[in-house]
DNA sequence: GCCATGTAGGTCATGACCTGTCCTAGATGA
DNA sequence: TCATCTAGGACAGGTCATGACCTACATGGC
């Protein structure tokens, strides 16, 4: 049934290899005649493909980056490899593409083998911490099942906790998901408080939709982010850091990343670095991992930090007493 | 022009979305009959793809995970998302999936359109840098070269700077991309020196395959890894870390990961950390950022490098003398 | 300069199969 | 109980996919 279009698929997957496949081994391993073959990639361009041949004695075809992004045909390992890829991109929500990787990644967890799902599990396991800061890292099956909740206008359950460690159960329509600093939020409508709510997503427990689908409700802003950042400004303070770093502008600035603050030059050897700073053990240990000499003027906490981070290091380099 | 095929790639990228799809709103939105909607979906069926269908007056169809891969139909924005998590991936290859992470990769980049490739640079060079150690990263778009020509056994010319910094230009072999360690490794023959050589990844520069395909040469030994890794053991010092953790034992090993290395309990307070440390500057990062008091026993390099580190923390966590 | 080997594409006969339009059966929630 | 969805059989008509054979053209090795 519907030979072509599986033929057409498998083409489509033998031309993603990073290799030049000449139509006559195509043909082979299609079993078709080559003629087909011929007709089978002229199909693809006609469907927007942009197959490539380069004619002559060596010649074969190959699949270009074209005008839009053609089906990708992973094998197993590559699919896990982009599942741990996205979970700890989603854990750490620094980028300009905090939504759209988690939107793929519960694309690609919706139609995950549950044989790969396993071993997606336990090299994320495995993986995220390395990468992690001090904060608590979010779920990422959390935020898929988030992300799907808001949209597909499905109403959702779960556990909260508030910051004092309270927990209370919530039933929400889950409206946007939404990246402030370093952290994932949920703007969502809360039905028994009867109005809009901003959740962290990590203190979201156990997420499950109720299947019940709900009209779009009418948002509290035009733009979600902006009506989060104004929620948050109100309740959590956030940290306004100045540092001088005696290193030049230009290197800070790539080794820092964007997402760090502005950094003016002082001179050829030193720079001034302004941001906010939502983590202080995040920065801290950026600003050590340059490995130059810097100097914390703002704020106190951040210097608080890194003396008592010092003190630590200071100690476990002692020459150790005990024998093991 | 091969009309069911395309369909049925409409379809399949329709189901992947995280909602329910009645057969009526299909049919509408691809322009036939729901007949012929419910035959496409039969035809996906006897493909291998599990498309889910609640019955019922709510009901609709949806993709659920089988037991193979579907193609995924990914957005531009999802694209972008599942580019730079793999380009951080591959730059950090402690996982167990490295090379699948830079195959994946090669593929996606293979038909990234251009606009979004250069989306995926100016994003990946942002967010790289966040993540890094005092490592220098390896360039992901260098991995991709390499890893195409060691799978097409293209021929491969690249400038490599030595240890000292002397840069010479190779023409080379390529046979496997490995990781050992915290970095990446291409073992390939080397056509002028006329002998199998490792190269560290992270000092080739400006890799272009020459397009002459050469076969397959015997390699130098049935694992390339084991290979590299003697080669590598031969000519740098691993340092073997020992440490007392004073948390734990089961907490240490879940935000440390796996890679660090073994974890015995002491008592219920403390444990033992035990394993090769690859860089000193990555694992006192992770260390310290355990947030416990921790003793270092071996090596004195890894104590050397904290007290440092510890003097640096301490002296920019000072006053600040003069004024901004 | 020649030849082998690859892509590119035209034509034609045959028959498979895709499609829309009927139809009935079964499941499910309001 | 009824509306609304999935599931699937029967049938007629015509599109179009396939293989076989052909020529034209590009390229690299000899």
């Amino acid at each position: 049934m519907s030979d072509m279009s599986a033929r057409l698929l498998a083409l489509l997957s033998l031309l993603q290899t990073p290799r030049e496949w000449p139509g006559s081994e195509l043909a082979e391993r299609l079993e078709v005649s080559p003629r087909t073959i011929r007709r089978d990639i002229d199909r693809l361009r006609e469907l927007g493909y942009p197959v490539q041949a380069t004619m002559g004695a060596v010649g074969g075809y190959r699949l270009a980056a074209g005008a839009a992004m053609p089906p990708l045909l992973l094998d197993d390992e590559e699919a896990v490899a982009i599942a741990v890829g996205l979970r700890t991109a989603a854990a750490h929500p620094v980028d300009g593409i905090d939504e759209a990787s988690v939107r793929a990644l519960a694309k690609l967890e919706q139609v995950l083998p549950s044989r790969l799902r396993h071993r997606v599990g336990v090299l994320a396991a495995a993986t995220v911490p390395m990468l992690a800061g001090a904060e608590p890292p979010v779920d990422p099956r959390t935020l898929v099942v988030l992300a799907g909740a808001a949209a597909n206008r499905e109403r959702l359950r779960f556990a909260y906790r508030s910051g004092d460690g309270a927990e209370t159960r919530r039933l929400t329509e889950p409206y946007r998901l939404v990246t402030a600093g370093r952290r994932w939020y949920l703007l969502a409508y809360d039905i028994d408080r009867d109005d809009w709510r901003v959740f962290r997503a990590d203190r979201i427990g156990d997420p499950h939709p109720t299947g019940v689908r709900v009209p779009a409700r009418v948002p509290p802003e035009q733009d979600p982010a902006a009506f989060v950042a104004a929620k948050l400004h109100s309740s959590a303070p956030v940290y306004e850091v100045v540092a001088t770093v005696r290193l030049p502008a230009g290197q800070v600035a790539g080794r820092l990343g964007a997402a760090a603050g502005t950094v003016e030059p002082i001179d050829d050897h030193s720079c001034r670095l302004r941001g906010p700073a939502d983590t202080l053990e995040w920065l801290a240990s950026r600003l050590l991992m340059l490995g130059c000499e810097f100097e914390v003027h703002e704020p106190p906490e951040l210097r608080a930090y890194l003396g008592a981070l010092g003190a630590r290091a200071a100690r476990a380099a002692q020459t150790p007493t005990i024998t093991y």
